[in-house]
DNA sequence: GATTTAGCTTGAAAGCGCTTTCATAACTGT
DNA sequence: ACAGTTATGAAAGCGCTTTCAAGCTAAATC
């Protein structure tokens, strides 16, 4: 226990002025009684303006900090939410992170994030951490965990999981329109002159990454651009892929004038294995990417890639959070990518 | 109250199997005390095999996740450990926090980071917040907050804060010597015979900023080069800064064939300075960044730089905070920067 | 104008789900 | 048979919230 009432023994000193102060040490100091003390620091139920002073100026002068720890036992409810990335650094779930921590603080809530290191496993094990701490609900920032245990969780815990689209009870889903990103990323490469266009694909794990490419094809199929299997290479999200994705386009000898990648951070690796070779941007090889990381406006040239609104979705997975909380359907919202050109990509001369 | 006990009510029905299971029912299944339950959860005592293998089974057979809020507030330990950071999708801290959180993980312990965008307030108030959360203790990632306010933090909360150097009961600090990191840069570019070398100064609100600049002085001063004031162009840590610098360097005139800036995000937005007045890396200007964030060594060309070993860092700043929980004196480390020559700087040919 | 009634404010006390003393009961060895 | 161990349960308490009921005042009724 943490510290023991001394009370019952023989020690008629009054508590030592150091030492924790809880809401007796105020109530004491205020002369009321702890509900009393209670009822003014929540702003709840009325108190008669004299005793609110008294109180607000016992807690002042003795620095009083509420336990939320203490206040969340007795009330059910923690303030805290769970929030389960895929890695502490990655620059994308960063910018959501950002978001949800940003909404979270003008409720008083604060988030706990936790990371997956990208594998299921990881995810189920934060989740189950994440209850054990009592939060009132968990964000999933994308994940491997697979929809069906996403949705027992959301039965037990309210739940919102961004980059998906899945429906259960107890459970909000969040998502952009990969496909209509990846068909906009394919679509102005073509407009631009493009004929043979790279296609790096995320990780297939990542229904975004299948959405991604699903556009692509589209955009292909719209401008009449017969599909070649050739130009597609996998990737797995980080930049080594991206290198590697050129190295074997470029030793099979695949023609091909512009890359569109799932995301920055394998477009940034292919530019560097472009530049190995001598291959300039957007001279030789047009670049378009995925997600508009912060970095990637300072590339090498400034990158032409899709935006996603993390810091909004991040902003709204925090907002139905507390709507889900509150036993409100949270409002839909349709988020949608935004294709921002820049210079790593050239207009073709026929 | 989250859920009343309703023994006392004409309700013979045993609790519903829905709801939550708590130590109470555990207990009851395997027909012993709640204390002894307790006990061979935390196998701080020796509990009879029979027992164990009963309470075990129980715990298992009803998914029993014990409440951290409620151990938290018997046992006075929370097992959180506060972190202030500047910003959730800061690529330099986002390394530390990993390194924090892996170590964290190990011990059973989890990380609740919150930001103080930038400033020493907001941190104060993260400070704040974080201990109404009855955190075990708090690791600050660099900061603004001032030294004195840290100390007085650490009197009543174990403190561990990383990127500086100073001492006060309860405080740790931990830091690398970016002295010598200065030092390496600039010997290094001076070795490659460059003699004209910019500098872009970091925040110089944070003491490691300003160590670095001391470093750049003293290797040029050591290698008989007369420091030129002119060369030292004010910057703030961000892209955008060091994109202005090279502006000013360059619409002034001054001459110079290197420069090295106080962090890689500087460079970066140098190094784009350069490319908008057509000016090559390393052909017509080498570039020495700080850090050696994830992205650098995909930076075209892959940047020159001074790695921060931010991930021990991190693990260390953890580690000792669980010392300092314990009640230990935490072991002292010193941390190395190291230069990492890649393709951003040439040797000038005299 | 006396009395009832509704409406407020307030304190006592029961819990929230654990940890940790304290004391008891059951063994051990000699 | 007795001191010395061990295992175990009862119970107090961690710092709050929230019900419950009592106490009071002011309005409403006849």
């Amino acid at each position: 226990m943490a510290t023991r009432n001394t009370e019952h023994l023989a020690e008629p000193t009054p508590d030592p002025l150091y030492g924790t102060v809880t809401i007796e040490t105020v109530a004491k100091m205020a002369g009321v009684s702890i509900s009393t003390v209670s009822r003014v620091l929540s702003g709840t139920v009325t108190v008669s303006a004299q005793k609110m002073l008294a109180v607000e100026a016992a807690a002042a002068k003795l620095g009083y900090v509420p336990s939320v720890l203490a206040q969340g036992l007795a009330s059910g409810r923690s303030k805290t939410i769970g929030v389960v990335t895929q890695s502490l650094d990655s620059p994308y779930y960063g910018v959501m992170l950002r978001g949800i921590e940003d909404e979270l603080d003008l409720v008083g809530h604060v988030p706990m994030v936790l990371s997956g290191r990208w594998n299921a496993k990881e995810e189920t094990k934060c989740i189950e951490i994440l209850r054990s701490r009592r939060v009132d609900g968990v964000i999933v920032l994308a994940g491997r965990i697979d929809d069906a245990a996403l949705a027992a969780c959301a039965a037990t815990l309210p739940t919102v999981v961004t980059n998906r689209s899945l429906s259960a009870p107890g459970l909000f889903s969040i998502d952009t329109d990969n496909y209509r990103g990846g068909f906009e990323a394919t679509e102005f490469l073509i407009e631009s002159g493009h004929q043979r266009i790279a296609f790096i694909t995320g990780d297939p794990e990542h229904a975004d990454a299948n959405e991604r490419q699903r556009g692509y094809r589209a955009a292909l199929d719209a401008a009449g651009i017969r599909f070649d299997p050739k130009l597609v290479v996998p990737g797995d999200f980080h930049e080594l892929s991206g290198l590697r994705a050129v190295d074997e386009l470029l030793v099979k000898r695949i023609q091909f004038s512009a890359i569109f990648a799932a995301n920055d951070q394998m477009i940034s690796g292919a530019a560097l294995g472009l530049h190995r070779r001598g291959l300039r941007i957007p001279d030789d090889i047009s670049l378009v990417g995925y997600d508009d990381l912060p970095g990637s406006q300072y590339m090498l040239p400034p990158l032409t890639t899709v935006r996603q609104p993390g810091f909004e979705m991040g902003r709204h997975a925090a907002k139905a959070m507390m709507q889900l909380i509150a036993g409100e359907a949270p409002t839909p919202v349709v988020l949608y990518p935004q294709l921002i050109p820049r210079e790593s990509t050239r207009r073709l001369s026929r």
